[in-house]
RNA sequence: CGCGGAGUGGAGCAGUGGUAGCUCGUUGGGCUCAUAACCCAAAGGUCGUAAGUUCGAGUCUUACCUCCGCAACCA
């Protein structure tokens, strides 16, 4: 606190390299630490932004055995999905490199072996479980088995869904691998711990002493670590995907990806710096900033500090502002489940829309708790924010010049009290945005720049110079120089948040981008200078654009729905003489009407070739009346009689119920005769 | 009793002891330069539930309910 630094490194979390990014990803990390990025370097501080993806791992491994390809064919297709998804939406890293680098493999191996060379590690021998069949150990959730507390046959190794008791794989019965579906057996393996718990002490003095304004929600789970207390954590792990151990006695082992990952960011800054590196991690007088998840607060104020503390060279981070999660439409986004707008899609469907997409994830940030992305309120802040608010004050600013001055910076006269008012706004919002952009409150800041356009707006509003122009055209002059002023002022404002619209602003003002201490200014347009052609910043978006996101996504919800469905098990085995039991007709319906004040009942006139019966059937949620009229059906012809809502129902028609619940009948595929078995 | 975060007007969110706020939406008015955009005003909340501390509680304490995340080989 208080501590002044010569520059600042800023690194975002490494995304896995198993899947394109989503607007997730975007508004959790990246979008937050560019715009903090950016703002630095319109500061003119020295910055450096650190990303990559992280390509070992377990699921990709698995990933690329469903697909009959190898590890790495599976990176480098993300990888480079990843990379361009970033360069298109903005993100100004400084570089985006990847965990499969040369480089990554040396810093990763060189940093393991200087801390097994200090004897920081532990070593142990442990029983896992092992898949023969795909020669590998399995992590618990790669094993299924029965649950010995609720009997569900597809409990994991770490946890059942069912009941929501938690495992361990050995509690499993009757285990099976998820990977070869091979009965998995116990085997020896030794690995290396890195043991947190000698770094406790050292943790709690650094965070819990020495780092209260942290956010509360990163403060506060890494309170609860270090109150639980730590234990030690392997760093290697049985698999043929990743950085091999560079130690003896380790053949088949790799660095386990928590390890391997977060060096990632010293690896790619040695790539980039190959000679300076080293003054962006271990000169004091750099500040670290890692953005993260919220899922990876315990790996970056915990884990990779005791790893650096343990090192001995490296500065620790200054401040790790993690955000929480971002659902979509009231779901949790979910790469496996397809439940997420994926970032190159959303290009492709609204192209050249990235700023819209940058100012509503940044407007609704979920900076302190769990925030919904829906297309209803993208739709709702793109018109009446970006386009009312901001697009619309752009525009009159400029379409008025050019009405009254042709497009030429009139100079002011003499400022009344309103000016001077509207002109001290400017530079509150200046001292306001840092205030907020120092602690990581981007939500805010954006509040603040929007701010300045409703100033705009309402300046005009009341000093109406369109009422004026006819009787009194100096006052028009000042009043047009001043709204072009803070017009001008919108292009900083705005440039960490919106940088596309921006340099757009910038050309229909033809003026070059201008540092961050110029915000505030009055003179950044000076009287005679001529401004560039204007058009639209922000356009509206239409209901029907909505509308096809919206189907999009339910669409996909369905689709998975029906993936999801796994048919109940078969039922224990019966003899021929128990279906003989069972006595199965078709019959013709006659007539089916609505029993009243039942909501679920149709009444159904079956003919089935001997008499005519009445069967109620509770199927009016999925079929009209007159939609079964006439047709054949299936019915239970022995089954006892019985009372529903007063009629007495002789059978039970059969449905099969379709994945989601919707019942369909079942029907002979010709026209039988009424009375005929089914067997 | 595993741990942490969250529950605030119709919607989405701020707000850590002193008259409950912002954006959107709604209603009424104004303006008509502007992408039917802009400006002004109003209505609307017993701040999850219950008890407690305090002169005073959305804010602190306790219990409970609900949602989310984590629970150490799930990135």
């Amino acid at each position: 606190m208080g501590k002044q630094f010569k520059r600042t490194l800023i690194t975002t979390a490494l995304p896995y390299a198993n899947g394109p990014v989503h607007i997730g990803h975007l508004a959790g990390v990246y979008l937050p630490a560019d715009i903090y990025a950016r703002y630095l370097r319109l500061k003119g501080q020295e910055t450096l932004m650190i990303g990559g993806s992280d390509e070992h791992g377990v699921p990709i491994t698995l990933l690329a055995r469903k697909e009959g390809l190898q590890p790495q064919d599976i990176v480098d297709r993300y990888h480079s999905i990843i990379k361009k998804t970033f360069a298109d939406f903005g993100i100004t890293f400084d570089i985006y490199s990847r965990t499969t680098s040369s480089i990554h493999y040396e810093t990763a191996s060189e940093f393991f072996r200087i801390l097994y060379d200090k004897g920081t590690f532990i070593e142990k021998i442990s029983e896992q479980y092992y898949d023969d069949e795909a020669r590998q150990f399995l992590a618990d959730r790669y094993i299924t088995g029965r649950c010995p507390h609720c009997g569900n046959e597809r409990a994991y190794g770490d946890q059942c869904e069912a009941c929501g008791t938690s495992l361990s794989p050995t509690d499993l019965i009757n285990p099976r691998s998820t990977i070869s579906g091979s009965a998995p057996v116990m085997k020896e393996t030794k690995h290396w711990y890195l043991p947190l718990d000698r770094y406790a002490p050292f943790l709690k003095q650094w965070i819990l002493e020495e780092h209260t304004e942290w956010k509360p929600n990163v403060y506060g789970q890494c309170k609860s670590w270090l109150d639980m207390g730590l234990q030690p954590r392997a760093v290697s792990r049985d698999l043929d995907w990743g950085i091999p151990l560079p130690v003896d006695g380790a053949e088949g082992k790799v660095l386990y990806v928590w390890f391997d990952a977060p060096i990632g960011y010293i690896s790619n800054t040695k790539e980039l710096c190959p000679d300076t590196w080293e003054t962006w991690w271990k000169d004091p007088e750099t500040k670290i900033i890692h953005f993260i998840g919220k899922d990876n607060i315990v790996f970056h104020c915990i884990v990779f500090p005791a790893m650096l503390k343990a090192e001995g060279t490296y500065n620790l981070p200054e401040n790790v502002p993690a955000n929480e999660f971002l659902n979509l439409e009231g779901d949790k986004i979910s790469t496996s489940k397809n439940w997420a707008v994926w970032l190159h899609e959303y290009l492709s469907d609204l192209p050249g829309k990235q700023d819209v997409l940058r100012y509503v994830l940044t407007a609704n940030a979920p900076e302190t708790k769990d925030n919904d992305f829906t297309w209803k309120d993208f739709q709702a802040r793109n018109n009446n924010e970006l386009v009312a608010i901001l697009g619309n004050f752009v525009n009159r600013a400029l379409v008025l010049t050019e009405k009254y001055f042709h497009g030429i910076v009139p100079s002011p006269s003499v400022l009344g009290d309103f000016d001077r008012t509207t002109l001290r706004a400017l530079t509150c919002v200046r001292d306001e945005m840092e205030r907020l952009l120092d602690t990581f409150h981007f939500r805010d800041a954006l509040r603040e720049a929007m701010s300045l356009a409703r100033t705009g707006n309402k300046y005009l509003a009341e000093s109406e110079p369109w009422k004026l122009a006819a009787t009194d055209p100096a006052r028009v002059a000042t009043v047009m120089h001043i709204a072009l002023q803070i017009t001008a002022n919108l292009t900083i404002a705005f440039a960490p948040f919106l940088p596309g619209s921006m340099t757009r602003l910038g050309q229909m003002l033809n003026l070059s981008p201008q540092a961050w201490n110029r915000l505030g200014s009055v003179d950044l347009l000076p009287p005679g200078h001529a401004l560039g052609r204007a058009e639209l910043l922000f356009e509206k978006i239409e209901d029907e654009c909505i509308q096809a996101q919206i189907q999009k996504l339910s669409d996909r919800k369905k689709a998975n729905e029906a993936a999801d469905y796994h048919p109940k098990p078969i039922r224990e085995t019966i003899r021929i003489d128990d279906f003989d039991k069972l006595d199965i007709r078709t019959g013709t319906v006659l007539e089916c009407i609505k029993v009243p004040k039942a909501d679920k009942l149709l009444q159904f006139r079956i003919d089935d070739g001997l008499t005519r019966r009445t069967i109620l059937s509770g199927v009016a949620q999925h079929y009209r009346p007159e939609e079964l009229t006439g047709k054949q059906v299936c019915f239970v012809a022995n089954l006892a009689p019985r009372k529903l809502k007063g009629i007495l129902s002789e059978g039970m028609i059969l449905y099969a119920e379709d994945a989601d619940g919707r019942l369909v009948v079942v029907t002979p595929e010709t026209l039988v005769r009424p009375g005929s078995e089914v067997k």
